[in-house]
DNA sequence: CTTGAGAGGTTTTTT
DNA sequence: ACCTCTCAAG
């Protein structure tokens, strides 16, 4: 038995060494879903049921897909690359480029991120002379978006009403100008593989009969058309080996069909799910609350987390008056926990939306505790990288329009709106890209000298990079424009400048982890695709784009906190956990609230949350808060109902909680109108105090109360059960 | 072409 | 409250 198998559970076992045929492995949080993926590819290959170059396995994210490799390669002494293993789009790409006369692109095609996409999105409007009002280019973009994701062309949608008329209009207009430009939008790589793969049966069967083993991670983030595009690629003769959770399908908002893991029983005949439900993450009160949560969902597969771990400690509640004091509350215990050795960075703040994560920021930056801040801009979003990447676009591929609006004049050269406006019309006429119409144009003196520094930088640009390596091309490029002289000169360039050089130091990473640049040649005539001249500068642009780089931002010091949406929470774990802005209307979020399949999404988004923890979960409200520059007084989540009592601790020194009990809410026993100023209340937890004022009628009524021992505290009357004396 | 005032829009996000 | 975008004046 190979000794990879050996820490295995049965179920495990199981699954990993399951027989030839294809299968759902429903694997619970924290339950060995990654490690089970990676060694049963590893047991494959190492029982020589399959070569590398026979599996294929897909991720949703490039941190995923690398974790993959890297575990596989612990376990196996092979080369991995003979595998494909990546993301959806990632492995697209690679297919792409390498039929991409079959599918009517240049070779060197552009891919664009959503920025991009938008930023085509509104020239079209503008091309198309429609008014920016009737046509909000992000409703646009999500139109076309979803519509791909459901693998539609523009003459497949039902145009329902008057925005979808008018939305498929521009989706038409887009799309032709993508394909006269080369360009590839995230959800056109997707769609065009399908499409290929649909429509070309020898390239369908090449790869059908090459990849023997499909295997899917995070199946239940599957959206249609990745549904379909797994199913096109599947066959007789091979298999898909089905990785998942619907209690922790979470992307439903876009595109996510957790219906696609009831389908796969069926389409792909699955007898029966293998499921993973013993947990080695969590201690028992968090996987008690986790499970007592989700079970409030319907329409579930069903699987319920246990661990042979212990119970732990019991879950905390905490309750403050404001968001600022939640944020002071949670410092305070970070503070204890650190005495207590536990280390900074195992210890993690979740909150549900990014706008709640200032305050706690600004709490922390005020007592010093260092913070890392998950999500914001990517390496490859800022500005000034996507500058320098413009002109390495036109270079590539001069039909670019995109990068030529982008950089004509940046650095400042004189050719402004009125200029690229006399451009546009004689390249819509002429139907030339703006680069080459922009030679034939008549321009005043400034303008014409301006366009004619830009293209001999072009095309000095492109001469330089066909002799050298692209490191030294993306040095060339940034003396040669001029992008460095003109950060040096603005206020806040130097941290630009630091990114820039950044780049060329990335170019470098790239150019060392890809020697040869073109794939490696493969023995089928299909696969193999000669080179092409600016291979590695192509590559780089399409690696810029997937894989737009870091998610945090910045930050120097060796230990911090991990602050981040539960979003970005997923997939990761710590040994402390605070979930923060547990109400109602943020958490679950008043936008979800409309349907019931919202609040249901909600529901495992709140699942996700509780099962990172693994040692400690505290979960914590506060009564007011600030949003949108507006103070909203908020009832606590309703999640926080559906938790066991038995694992709860609602008392313990500075942590105050409540119980919450929303039946009681609008019928607080104690009348509010006995309530008034200067009268002595008892509150349970609180103990004794005086009512300063209160404010508001009936179940909203709010009091403040100076208690004895606590201090001044402003309390909800509905459920504060404040009893006079 | 740059700058500043005003308007609008704020769930979650990867590729 | 705060950030992004647009439009008009300098």
């Amino acid at each position: 038995m190979s000794s990879f198998l050996r820490n295995l559970n049965s179920k495990q076992l199981e699954a990993v060494t399951g027989g030839n045929k294809s299968s759902l492995i429903l694997a619970g949080a924290g339950s060995g879903k990654t490690r089970v993926l990676t060694t049963r590819i590893a047991w494959l290959i190492d029982t020589n049921q399959a070569s590398p170059r026979e599996i294929l396995a897909v991720t949703f994210t490039n941190k995923a897909a690398q974790e993959m490799l890297f575990r596989i390669s612990t376990m196996l002494p092979i080369n991995v690359r003979g595998m494909w293993i990546g993301t959806f789009h990632g492995l697209c790409n690679r297919l792409l480029r390498h039929h991409h006369s079959e599918v009517g692109l240049p070779r060197s095609f552009q891919i664009l991120d959503n920025n991009d996409q938008l930023t085509v999105i509104k020239r079209v409007i503008k091309n198309e002379q429609l008014n920016i009002d009737k046509y909000p280019p992000k409703q646009v973009q999500y139109h076309i978006n979803s519509a791909k994701d459901q693998g539609l062309r523009f003459n497949d949608i039902d145009e329902v009403d008057d925005l979808s008329h008018r939305a498929n209009q521009i989706y038409l207009a887009y799309q032709k100008l993508c394909n006269q430009e080369g360009l590839v939008d995230f959800g056109e790589l997707l769609l065009r593989c399908y499409e290929l793969l649909k429509k070309n049966i020898l390239i369908r069967k090449h790869y059908q009969a090459r990849f023997k083993y499909l295997l899917v991670d995070e199946f239940q983030d599957t959206n249609e058309l990745q549904y379909n595009w797994l199913q096109i690629l599947s066959c007789d003769s091979n298999t898909i080996f089905a990785v998942g959770d619907d209690d922790q399908s979470i992307y439903g908002f876009r595109g996510a069909r957790t219906n696609n893991l009831k389908d796969f029983v069926v389409d792909f005949n699955i007898a029966d799910t293998i499921k993973l439900e013993q947990n080695y993450r969590s201690l028992g009160h968090i996987l008690d609350a986790a499970n007592a949560v989700i079970k409030n969902n319907t329409n579930r597969l069903g699987k319920n987390l246990w661990t042979s771990k212990g119970q732990g400690d019991p879950i905390r509640l905490m309750e403050s008056s404001s968001d600022q004091e939640e944020a002071q509350y949670v410092i305070q215990e970070v503070k204890n926990l650190r005495q207590k050795d536990y280390d900074i960075n195992s210890i993690a703040i979740f909150y549900r939306s990014n706008a709640q994560s200032r305050v706690i920021e600004h709490a922390l930056f005020s007592v010093g505790l260092p913070y890392k801040v998950y999500g914001g801009l990517r390496f490859f979003e800022r500005l000034e990288v996507k500058h320098a990447l413009a002109y390495l676009r036109i270079s590539v591929n001069p039909k670019d329009d995109s990068a030529f609006l982008r950089v004509v004049n940046f650095p400042p050269r004189g050719v402004g709106l009125k200029s690229i406006e006399k451009i546009s019309q004689i390249a819509l006429q002429d139907k030339l890209g703006l680069l080459e119409a922009a030679e034939k144009t008549s321009l005043s003196g400034k303008a014409k000298e301006g366009v004619g520094k830009f293209q001999s930088v072009i095309q000095r640009l492109k001469n330089y990079s066909l002799e050298n390596s692209l490191t030294e091309t993306i040095e060339y490029l940034l003396d040669l424009t001029g992008i460095i002289t003109h950060y040096e000169q603005e206020k806040n360039g130097v941290d630009r400048i630091e990114n820039l050089k950044e780049l060329v130091n990335a170019g470098a990473v790239f150019e060392n982890e890809n020697p040869y640049s073109n794939e490696e040649s493969e023995n089928a005539n299909l696969d193999a695709k000669p080179a092409f001249e600016n291979n590695i500068l192509s590559n780089f642009l399409a690696y810029a784009s997937l894989e737009a780089g870091e998610n945090t931002a910045h930050s120097d010091k060796e230990g911090s906190l991990q602050l981040m949406t539960v979003h970005a929470a997923k997939g990761l774990e710590f040994k402390v956990v605070f979930m923060t802005g547990l109400e109602e209307g943020l958490f679950p979020h008043e936008n979800s609230l409309s349907e019931p399949v919202g609040l249901e999404e909600e529901r495992r988004l709140m699942y996700v949350a509780i099962t990172r923890a693994q040692q400690l979960l505290y979960l914590s409200f506060a009564q007011s808060r600030m949003l949108h520059g507006q103070t909203r007084w908020n009832i606590p989540s309703r999640f926080l109902d559906e938790l066991p009592e038995t694992s709860l601790e609602r008392s313990n020194g500075k942590i105050k909680s409540i119980v919450t009990d929303n039946t009681n809410i609008f019928q607080s026993s104690d009348s509010t109108d006995s309530l008034t100023a200067g009268r002595t209340v008892s509150h349970t937890k609180f103990g004794q105090g005086i009512i300063i004022q209160i404010e508001g009628r009936g179940p909203d009524a709010r009091v403040q109360v100076n208690f004895e021992n606590v201090g001044i505290k402003w309390l909800i009357a509905s459920y504060a059960k404040l009893t006079t004396i």
